[in-house]
RNA sequence: GCGUGUGUGGCGAAAUUGGUAGACGCACUAGACUUAGGAUCUAGCGCCUUACGGCAUGGGGGUUCAAGUCCCUUCACACGCACCA
């Protein structure tokens, strides 16, 4: 029996020592471009999880490259962020430590997979060299008009007077000491995402996207076609967004946001004031959780003094401010159609407010809000058709100048400032007579100081405004007195460009070189998780659309193909948590049975883009696969040409399909059904275990390699030509046909496979069984189908 | 609530255009070899039935010579978004 672990130690060295998966750029060779996301390289260390996608897109990588393909396939750390910041703050060390230790650990684990990445294009987004680049191109961002600086909610923690994530303030508690999370409003950068979301839309066409990961695109996105209309209120005008202009007749009410600003504007005409800044302050002290989970009752008070006119029937109406109404979507402010509408119609119902339906329907249980005939509607009446009444109501408002055609968006601008310490730091200086200065590009980057504290300010300002010495500087342009920005970029900063970035990783000149640019082209095929799918692509394609906008990169969609892989989860069903006991650590699991066994398990558990639960006697049984194998070996014979041409060209056939669209569970099927046939003979050729250990490497790479050497079979694997199936070869000489009679089998004949239709029909009438059926019955048709079946329908 | 996806043996799962449902693996059962075996090999293994046969792809209905696959309807679960006007 074999050493696995002196086999995949060696070959581990082997091909490190060899460069074996070293990406030229330039190469004459057509070029392949394999990604999987880059990890967060976590305290914890790997996950099985990773290995699934890892071992996935490798196997790709592997068999491209034998196809003669030059495959880039790098890896990476995406490292900055709050677990290394919380990490350092409590063990007082410095976060840059604490990353360079957990890399560490990744590497040495990864490479004990035996995953063929090109390490040498390895780099960190905390490196100082890469994040650099990534400060430039947020210059880039700054002096296109793209970066901009403005007040907005973040949740905020009373006690540990920090800014908290959504995740970090789930249920509206603070995760670490348990108090009330409040909103709290700060100057952010943003960078005008909401700009591009029509372009992201599109783009997508562009894209050969998984369906379920477009759609995630598109959902984000959000667009919705409507109207803005213009309500008069005194002499001001309040505009909102609705996407129904034709049940306009039915609006009784108007709400705006309680951040709108047409309070402060018409402050002095608002009787109630007061009471208007107490449910202002309420609002603001809602957490986002109280504002959706806790939704459920309508809360708002009622501008008096001022009403609105509906611009239709020109009664007077009341505006009501009320947190259902949100200021980031649409104009803040809606038309209340109660009876259509459930929201409207809870508020209306609470607060006694007229309801005047417009559509025929029953609206006494909550709203109707399906189509319908309209009625009280003025010059709409009797239309039954709701797009031909829409249409009817805009041409109406245009031709009055009170209204227009309006799209919206629920894409964002992008929130970009973090008040952290373990992030790039936005390379800006605010000088008090030149305003917001760019960090000039020959200082870049912009370095984060070695200190020792990291605990936010007292106001929630970022560590990095308590340092001093790192704050004050001259200000670039008029040499006066000047202080840093302390904010620092968002984790998704880094990751929304590391795949440009390994095209030339070394580039001391330029974030990439045009050079590597042209040559590598876009990602080819990108893996990653679910819950990526729609923010970091997001990101990214904005990140490079902008890019392209600008001249720096030849593609507008940086990515050809995206997938992405179901979890692994444990044993028992439930998501691997340490709290449930239920993790399985990939070192034990390479230890015991060997990467190339955790490799052709995890291949083997299931649908890849599905969620698989942990077996480990599913494990077992790959490792038996692997054994029976290496076995074979001892089983060879001086013929030459293989013992079962067929199916030989068959499983080639099936594993290179297989592999390209990512069904390995059949791929690993496909090489045990042959497997399995081999050893029903008592030796097999030397061709034989030639093209199962090829097709195999890909997914053990080790073990066929040792194999493929100790048997000399030929040339190293990594470097030998993938097999090549002849169509021709892949037919079987006989086949096995089905004899139904009213569509039920009654008998199975082997015939030959040049048999005819006729010949088909004529031995399946014959057959003994067949006649048991048909006897004294009428044969109504008979249906035959070319090497499958006859079916004879008798009455 | 909206969107998406998934329901097939004891378990993980297979199944071109509708054409033998359950490939392959695990578990299990019996046997062989063995001092022993969590090793290896042989055979069996959807459910009901002694058998002939019948019934089976979440439930109900339909189209068809033929349905896991197509259509209608309904239920359950998972994930994503969520007062988006």
């Amino acid at each position: 029996m074999y050493n696995f672990k002196e086999v995949e130690k060696k070959w581990q060295k082997y091909w490190e020592e060899n460069e074996t998966f070293k990406a030229i750029t330039g190469d004459k060779k057509e070029k392949y471009y394999v990604l999987v996301e880059f990890p967060y390289p976590s305290g914890s260390g790997l996950h099985v999880g990773h290995v699934r996608s890892y071992t996935a897109l490798d196997a790709v990588a592997r068999m491209k490259r034998m196809a003669g393909l030059n495959v880039l396939f790098p890896m990476g750390w995406d490292a900055f962020g709050a677990p290394a910041e919380q990490y350092a703050i409590k063990n007082h060390i410095h976060p840059k430590d604490a990353v360079k230790e957990n890399i560490k650990t990744f590497k040495k684990q990864i490479q004990n997979l035996g995953i063929s990445f090109d390490w040498s294009r390895e780099f960190a987004t905390t490196d100082p060299e890469y994040y650099k680049w990534t400060q430039w191109q947020f210059l880039q961002f700054y002096k296109h008009g793209m970066a901009y600086k403005a007040k907005k909610n973040i949740n905020w923690c009373p006690k540990c007077k920090t800014g908290l994530s959504n995740e970090d303030a789930a249920g509206g508690v603070c995760e670490r000491c348990g108090s009330k999370v409040i909103q709290k409003e700060k100057e952010q950068w943003l960078l005008r995402m909401s700009d591009y979301a029509e372009d992201l839309l599109t783009g997508l066409d562009d894209t050969k996207f998984a369906d379920r990961v477009k759609l995630g695109q598109i959902n984000w996105i959000g667009k919705s076609k409507g109207a803005e209309v213009d309500f008069k209120v005194l002499n001001e005008t309040l505009t909102v967004y609705t996407t129904r202009p034709d049940t306009l007749y039915g609006v009784t009410f108007m709400v705006v946001a309680p951040e709108h600003p047409i309070i402060n504007t018409l402050k002095d005409k608002i009787t109630n004031m007061e009471e208007v800044i107490k449910y202002q302050e309420y609002a603001k002290t809602k957490t986002e959780f109280e504002r959706t989970e806790l939704a459920k009752e309508k809360t708002g008070v009622r501008l008096e003094g001022i009403n609105a006119i509906n611009p239709v029937t020109n009664k007077e109406i009341e505006i009501w401010i009320s947190d259902y109404v949100m200021m980031g979507y649409g104009t803040g402010a809606i038309m209340a159609v109660p009876a259509h509408d459930e929201r409207d119609y809870a508020f209306a119902q609470k607060f006694n407010i007229d309801i005047i339906p417009v559509i025929e329907g029953d609206i006494s249980n909550n709203a109707y809000t399906d189509d319908g005939k309209m009625i009280n509607s003025g010059i709409l009446n009797g239309i039954t058709n709701k797009e031909e009444a829409i249409h009817k109501m805009l041409d109406y408002l245009k031709e009055k100048g009170i209204g227009r055609e309006k799209v919206n968006y629920r894409l964002q601008d992008w929130i970009f400032s973090r008040q952290r310490f373990w992030g790039e730091p936005i390379p800006l200086i605010h000088c008090e007579k030149c305003g917001w200065v760019p960090v000039p590009d020959e200082e870049l980057p912009v370095k984060l100081p070695d200190v020792a504290n990291y605990e936010p300010t007292e106001d929630g300002e970022s560590p990095l405004a308590n340092i001093e010495d790192w704050v004050n500087v001259a200000c670039p342009k008029c040499g006066g007195k000047a202080r840093r920005e302390t904010d620092t970029m968002p984790n998704w900063a880094g990751s929304s460009w590391y795949f440009l970035r390994y095209m030339d990783p070394n580039n001391d000149k330029e974030f990439v070189s045009k050079e590597a640019l042209n040559y590598w082209g876009k990602v080819d095929w990108y893996n990653g998780g679910m819950e990526h799918t729609a923010r970091h692509l997001l990101y990214a394609r904005f990140w490079n659309q902008f890019l392209y906008n600008i001249g720096l990169v030849p593609n507008k969609e940086p990515i050809d193909v995206r997938v992405s892989h179901g979890m692994i989860l444990g044993p028992n069903g439930e998501k691997m948590s340490k709290s449930k006991g239920n993790v399985i650590n990939p070192d034990d699991i390479v230890n015991e049975y060997g990467a190339d066994a955790l490799r052709t398990y995890e291949m083997f558990i299931g649908d890849y883009e599905k969620d698989a639960a942990w077996s480990l006697n599913g494990l077992k049984g790959c490792k038996k696969f692997l054994d029976r194998i290496w076995r074979l070996g001892e089983h060879l014979n001086d013929k030459e040409g293989y013992t079962n041409e067929t199916l030989v060209h068959q499983t080639i056939k099936k594993v290179t399909n297989d592999l390209q669209v990512m069904k390995y569970n059949t791929v690993v099927s496909a090489l045990m059904i042959l497997l399995n046939d081999y050893e029903t003979y008592d030796s097999v050729s030397k061709d034989d275990l030639r093209v199962l250990v090829h097709l195999l490497n890909p997914i053990a790479p080790h073990i066929t390699e040792e194999i493929n050497e100790i048997n000399k079979l030929g040339e190293v694997l990594a470097k030998s030509p993938w097999p090549i199936y002849d169509e021709n070869k892949t037919i079987n000489d006989t086949f096995e046909m089905v004899v139904q009679v009213n569509g039920k089998v009654r008998g199975k004949i082997d015939v030959s496979s040049d048999i005819s239709k006729e010949e088909m029909e004529k031995l399946a009438l014959e057959s003994e069984n067949v006649k048991k059926y048909t006897e004294g019955k009428e044969i109504v048709k008979v249906i035959t189908v070319p090497k499958k079946l006859v079916n004879i329908v008798v009455r």
